[in-house]
RNA sequence: GGGCGCGUAGCUCAGCGGGAGAGCACUUCCUUGACAUGGAAGGGGUCACAGGUUCAAUCCCUGUCGCGCCCACCA
C-alpha cells in the first residue's frame, strides 16, 4: 500500500539512482536522432532558478522526446568561465595575501585546474537534483583536450583565410581587471556627472574665444585638435586656425568634421583620438596625431607634463579643474545625466585604450548567419526575437578576442625576432614555418594573451560532437534540433555558434531557438547576488521536491513574459503532486490493477468511454503543445484532465460501479488503472521522480519508465461522440444542480430524499446540501447503465435507496440558472452602454447614427431582460 | 535616439475574434473510508483608456497613458 503522502526526497534520490544505472541519458533505439546542446553553465556556478528553467525545459522536451522513441541526445557540460574563474582564484590568492603576480603563469593555471578539481563541479551535481537527464557519460569542459584541440584549429584556419587578424585600435579596456573586453561586456550605467565649458584661446585671433564642453577634464592632456561642424556659421571661419591648450602648451588644429553636433554642448567639441571611439575616428579622416595619457591601471603615463604623472585618473581630474579654475577659463559648469560604460565582471568603468589585438571578422560571419535565419533553417521561437538578432549581426562590429588573463585557451601565435606572427596549431609547426619563412630555425615568442570565452563556447554545437573527426556523433546530431537559452546570450553566444557552425561545418547548428524568459524576483527585477534577491531553486526543491519546482516552472513558461516567481505557486503544484498520488492510492485500495494488453476502444460502459476519449483528446492537446514549445499549455492541459476529470469527476462517477460488483466493475477497474498510467505517462516530462515512483509501485512492468512505455498516442478513434454527450450531459446537469443555491431547490429537493431514509446521522441542514452532491453522482453514476432521459432517477446511498421524481426539481434548477445568468449578462450590457452614453467624450465624438444604435441596443437589452425576469418569476 | 515587450480577479499570471480563466488569498459549509497538501459552494473583473474595423473585440488596427527591458559614440 501506498504512504498516505508523497515524500519527494526519499523518492528523489531513490529515482536518480534508478535512473543514473540505467543510464537513462544515452541515445538509444534507432529512432529519428533529436539533439539537444545543454547552454554549458559555467564551472564557477551554482544552480540558480535560471539554470532550473533552463534546464527544466530543456529535460522536458528531451524525455518527451524519448516516449516517442527517437534517438535522444543531450550533450551537457561545463563552460571553463575565463574572467570569472580567474577571478574566484586571485580573490583566494589574495585572502592568503598573495597575488597571480606571485605565481609563474604555469603555477597559475595549475592553481586554478586544483580549484576545478576540487570544486567546479558544484553545479552539476546539483543539476542532479532538478531530475534533468542529460548523457552524463558525454560530458565535456570548454577547456578539455578536444575542445581545445577544435578550437586551436578554428582560430588557425580563421586567421589563415583572413577572417582573424591582428589590429591596434581602441579597445575597451578594465583598468581593473587589466584585460581588453568585447563591446557585449560593457554596460553603460546611469551616472550623475558634470559638463564643463572651457574657453579656449585661438592663435592669431586675440579677440575670439572658443568654447568647449567636456565631461571628462582629464582627458584633454591627450587633446590634439578641436572638431567644429562645417555648415556652422559660428565657427566655419576657424576651421585651419589653431586653440591654443594651455595645460600642456599644445596647439590644437581646429577641424571641420560631421561629428560636431551644431546643436550639442557649444557646438565644438574637444578631439581627444586615444581615449575616444569617436575621436578616434575624426583622428583617422583628418590624419590627427594620436596621443595615450593613460597606463593599464587608467593612471597618467609619462605623455603628460610632469606634474600629472602617475596620477589616478579622477584624481587628475580633480588637478586639472583646479589649473583650470587658476587660468580663469571655465565659462561654466552644468550637472549632466549621461552613462559610463562599465566592466560587467569588474564593475569599473571602462577606458578606451589604445592596444593591439586579435579580432574575428564578424561582419563577413554574420552575412550567412543572417541568412539562414531569413530563410527559415533556423527558426527562433518566439519568432520576435529574430528582429533582435537581425539587428545586432547587420550592425555588428569586429569581435575582439583577445583577453589578458592566464585562464583559457592561449592564442596559438608566435612572433618572431622582427615580430613576423606564425599561426599555427603547435610550436613545432610555427617553428617550421619560421624557419620556412626565415630560411633558417630562429626562437619564436608565444602570444601571451588568451580568447575570449565565448569563443570556444562557438564551438560547443561541433566541438562536443567530435569536431574535427568525422565521429558518428557528428554526422548523426548535427545540425541539432533545438537550442534552449535566454536572451540574454543571443548576442554572446546563439550569433557565434550560428556564425561558427556556418562556417565549419556548412549547416546550421540548431534548428530551432527556444528563447525563454528571465525569472525574476516579485518585483519584476532580475536576480542577481549583488541584489542579494535570489531564490535558490534547491530551498524549494528541499521543501516543495523537485517535481513541484519543475511543474512550477514549465506551466509559468508562456511566450512573451517574464516569469516572477513566487513559493505559493510551488505549493499548489506540490498539492497536485499529493493529489495525484492519493489517486493512485485509491486506484490501489479499489484493486484498480494495469491490465495487460487492455484495449481502451473496448470498453462499454458509457462513463469508461468518455473517459477514454478524453483522455485521447488530452493527449493530443499535451503532444501538440510540446511539439511547438508552448509548455504552459502542456503541463496545464494535464493538470486538467488529471485533477478537474479524473478525479473530480471520472472516480466519482465510477465509485457505485466498483461497489456494484460484477462485468461492469471489472471494466471499470481495468479502465481506471490505464487510465492513471496514461497520466502517469503525459505527466512524466514535467514530474519525472513521482510519475516515475507511481508507475514502479503500480505494476511489474519490468523497468523504468522511459525504457517501457511509450508517449500515448490514440487520435480521434477513442473519441465516442455519444457517450461524450451524455457525460457531459452529466456533468453540466450535476454543476446546475450544485450551483442552485436558492432555498426552493435545496427545501423542494432534499424532503424527497429524506422522506423514507429518516438517517440519524444527518443532523444539520446543511449537511443537505453535500448530501445533495454526492446523490447527484451516485445518481449519475446509476444511470450510466440506461441512458439518463431526465426521469425519475434511481438513488442509491449505501443501504438507503430512495426513489424520486428528480426531473422537476432538475429542470427547475437547470432552467433557473440558465435564466439567471442570461440576465445576469443583460444587465451587464445595459451597464456597459449606460456607461458609454454618459461618457462626455463618447457623446462628444462619436457620430449621431452611432449613439441611436447604442440606444436601440439598450432598448432590446432591456426588453429581453424583462422577459427573462418575467420567465423568472413564472418558475418561482 | 531606435527596437521589443507588458498593462486580464486582492496577489502572481494563463488565454483569446463569438460563453471571461488558473494558482494562491478571501467568505460559508463539510472528520462517510484516496486525498484537510482534501471536498463543495460563493464573493470579487467597464480584460489600462479612447477611437476604428467587424454581425460580433479582452483578443485585430490606430492613438493616449503607465511600466519594464534591449540596443546606441552624442561632447
Amino acid at each position: 500500500m501506498l504512504d498516505k503522502t508523497f515524500d519527494p526526497k526519499a523518492v528523489e534520490t531513490r529515482q536518480s539512482e534508478r535512473w543514473d544505472s540505467a543510464e537513462i541519458g544515452k541515445p538509444a533505439g534507432n529512432g529519428a536522432p533529436f539533439t539537444v546542446m545543454m547552454p554549458p553553465p559555467n564551472v564557477t556556478g551554482s544552480l540558480h532558478v535560471g539554470h532550473a528553467l533552463n534546464h527544466t525545459l530543456q529535460d522536458v522536451i528531451v524525455r518527451y522526446r524519448r516516449m516517442k522513441k527517437d534517438r535522444v541526445l543531450w550533450q551537457p557540460g561545463t563552460d571553463h568561465a575565463g574572467i570569472a574563474t580567474q577571478m574566484i582564484v586571485e580573490r583566494q590568492l589574495a585572502a592568503e595575501g598573495k597575488s597571480r603576480r606571485d605565481f609563474t603563469r604555469d603555477e597559475f593555471i595549475e592553481r586554478i585546474w586544483k580549484w576545478k578539481a576540487e570544486s567546479g563541479g558544484a553545479i552539476v551535481n546539483q543539476l542532479h537534483r532538478l531530475g534533468t537527464s542529460p548523457d552524463w557519460s558525454r560530458e565535456r569542459f570548454t577547456m578539455d583536450e578536444g575542445l581545445s584541440d577544435a578550437v586551436r584549429k578554428v582560430f588557425v584556419r580563421l586567421y589563415k583565410q583572413g577572417l582573424i587578424y591582428r589590429d591596434k585600435r581602441l579597445v575597451n579596456w578594465d583598468p581593473k581587471l587589466h584585460t581588453a573586453i568585447s563591446d557585449l561586456e560593457v554596460e553603460a550605467k546611469p551616472h550623475k556627472g558634470s559638463l564643463w565649458h572651457l574657453r579656449y584661446a585661438i592663435a592669431g585671433e586675440p579677440d575670439r574665444v572658443l568654447v568647449v564642453a567636456t565631461t571628462r577634464p582629464e582627458t584633454m592632456l591627450g587633446d590634439t585638435a578641436v572638431a567644429v561642424n562645417p555648415e556652422d556659421e559660428r565657427y566655419k571661419d576657424l576651421i585651419g586656425k589653431h586653440a591654443i591648450l594651455q595645460l600642456v602648451g599644445r596647439l590644437l588644429p581646429i577641424v571641420g568634421d560631421e561629428h560636431a553636433d551644431p546643436e550639442t554642448g557649444s557646438g565644438a567639441v574637444k578631439i581627444t583620438p586615444a581615449h575616444d571611439f569617436n575621436d578616434f575616428e575624426v583622428a583617422r579622416r583628418h590624419g590627427l596625431e594620436l596621443i595615450n595619457v593613460f597606463d593599464s591601471n587608467a593612471h597618467l603615463n609619462d605623455n603628460v607634463p610632469e606634474r600629472f604623472q602617475g596620477m589616478e585618473r579622477y584624481a587628475a581630474r580633480k588637478a586639472i579643474l583646479a589649473e583650470l579654475e587658476e587660468l580663469g577659463v571655465i565659462e561654466k559648469v552644468e550637472p549632466h545625466d549621461h552613462t559610463l560604460p562599465t566592466g560587467d565582471r569588474s564593475g569599473v568603468t571602462i577606458e578606451p585604450w589604445l592596444t593591439d589585438q586579435w579580432y574575428v571578422d564578424a561582419a563577413t560571419l554574420a552575412k550567412p548567419a543572417i541568412a539562414a535565419v531569413e530563410d527559415g533553417r533556423t527558426r527562433f521561437v518566439p519568432v520576435q526575437w529574430e528582429k533582435t538578432y537581425f539587428e545586432w549581426l547587420r550592425n555588428i562590429q569586429p569581435w575582439c578576442i583577445s583577453r589578458q588573463l592566464w585562464w583559457g585557451h592561449r592564442i596559438p601565435a608566435w612572433y618572431g625576432p622582427d615580430q613576423t606572427i606564425f599561426v599555427e596549431e603547435t610550436e613545432t609547426e610555427a617553428l617550421a614555418a619560421a624557419k620556412a619563412h626565415y630560411g633558417h630555425d630562429v626562437e619564436l615568442v608565444r602570444d601571451n594573451d588568451v580568447l575570449d570565452t565565448w569563443f570556444s563556447s562557438a564551438l560547443w554545437p561541433f566541438s562536443t560532437l567530435g569536431w574535427p573527426e568525422q565521429t558518428p556523433e557528428l554526422t548523426q546530431h548535427y545540425p541539432t534540433d533545438l537550442l534552449v537559452t535566454s536572451f540574454d546570450i543571443i548576442f554572446f553566444w546563439v550569433a557565434r555558434m550560428m556564425m561558427m557552425g556556418l562556417h565549419f561545418m556548412d549547416d546550421v547548428p540548431f534548428k530551432r531557438v527556444y528563447i525563454h524568459a528571465l525569472v525574476r524576483d516579485e518585483h519584476g527585477q532580475k536576480m542577481s547576488k549583488t541584489k542579494g534577491n535570489v531564490i535558490d531553486p534547491l530551498v524549494i526543491i528541499e521543501k516543495f521536491g523537485a517535481d513541484a519546482l519543475r511543474f512550477t516552472l514549465t506551466a509559468l513558461t508562456a511566450q512573451g513574459r517574464d516569469i516572477r516567481l513566487s513559493e505559493q505557486r510551488v505549493e499548489g503544484y506540490r498539492n497536485f503532486a499529493t493529489k495525484l498520488w492519493n489517486a493512485a492510492r485509491f486506484c490501489q485500495m479499489n484493486e484498480c490493477h494495469p491490465v495487460p494488453g487492455f484495449d481502451p476502444g473496448s470498453v462499454k460502459l458509457a462513463v469508461n468511454r468518455w473517459a477514454v476519449g478524453e483522455l485521447a483528446l488530452t493527449a493530443g492537446k499535451v503532444a501538440d503543445a510540446l511539439d511547438n514549445l508552448r509548455f504552459s499549455e502542456a503541463a496545464l492541459g494535464i493538470y486538467q484532465f488529471a485533477w478537474g476529470t479524473f478525479c473530480d469527476w471520472y472516480l466519482e462517477f465510477t465509485k457505485p460501479l466498483l461497489a456494484a460488483g460484477g462485468e461492469g466493475a471489472v471494466e471499470t477497474r481495468a479502465t481506471t488503472a490505464w487510465l492513471l498510467d496514461q497520466i502517469l505517462l503525459l505527466l512524466h516530462p514535467t514530474m519525472p521522480f513521482l510519475t516515475e515512483e507511481l508507475y514502479e509501485k503500480l505494476g511489474d512492468r519490468g523497468g523504468h519508465l522511459l525504457a517501457t512505455s511509450e508517449w500515448p498516442e490514440f487520435g480521434e478513434a477513442l473519441v465516442d461522440a455519444a457517450a461524450k454527450e451524455e457525460i457531459d450531459w452529466l456533468v453540466r446537469l450535476i454543476s446546475a444542480i450544485r450551483s442552485t443555491k436558492s432555498d426552493i431547490n435545496v427545501s423542494a429537493v432534499v424532503p424527497l430524499i429524506l422522506k423514507d431514509a429518516g438517517d440519524a446521522s444527518i443532523r444539520r441542514l446543511n449537511d443537505y446540501r453535500g448530501l445533495i452532491e454526492r446523490m447527484a453522482r451516485v445518481d449519475t453514476a446509476n444511470a450510466l447503465g440506461e441512458a439518463p432521459t431526465g426521469g425519475a432517477a434511481r438513488i442509491a446511498l449505501d443501504e438507503m435507496t430512495v426513489v424520486l421524481p428528480l426531473a422537476g426539481a432538475i429542470d427547475f434548477a437547470v432552467e433557473s440558472a440558465r435564466l439567471n445568468k442570461e440576465l445576469k449578462r443583460l444587465e451587464g450590457e445595459i451597464d456597459r452602454i449606460d456607461k458609454k452614453l454618459g461618457n462626455e467624450q463618447f457623446v462628444a465624438r462619436a457620430p449621431e447614427e452611432v449613439i441611436a444604435e447604442q440606444r436601440e441596443k439598450r432598448a432590446e437589452y432591456a426588453a429581453a431582460a424583462d422577459k427573462v425576469r418575467g420567465a423568472l418569476e413564472m418558475l418561482a
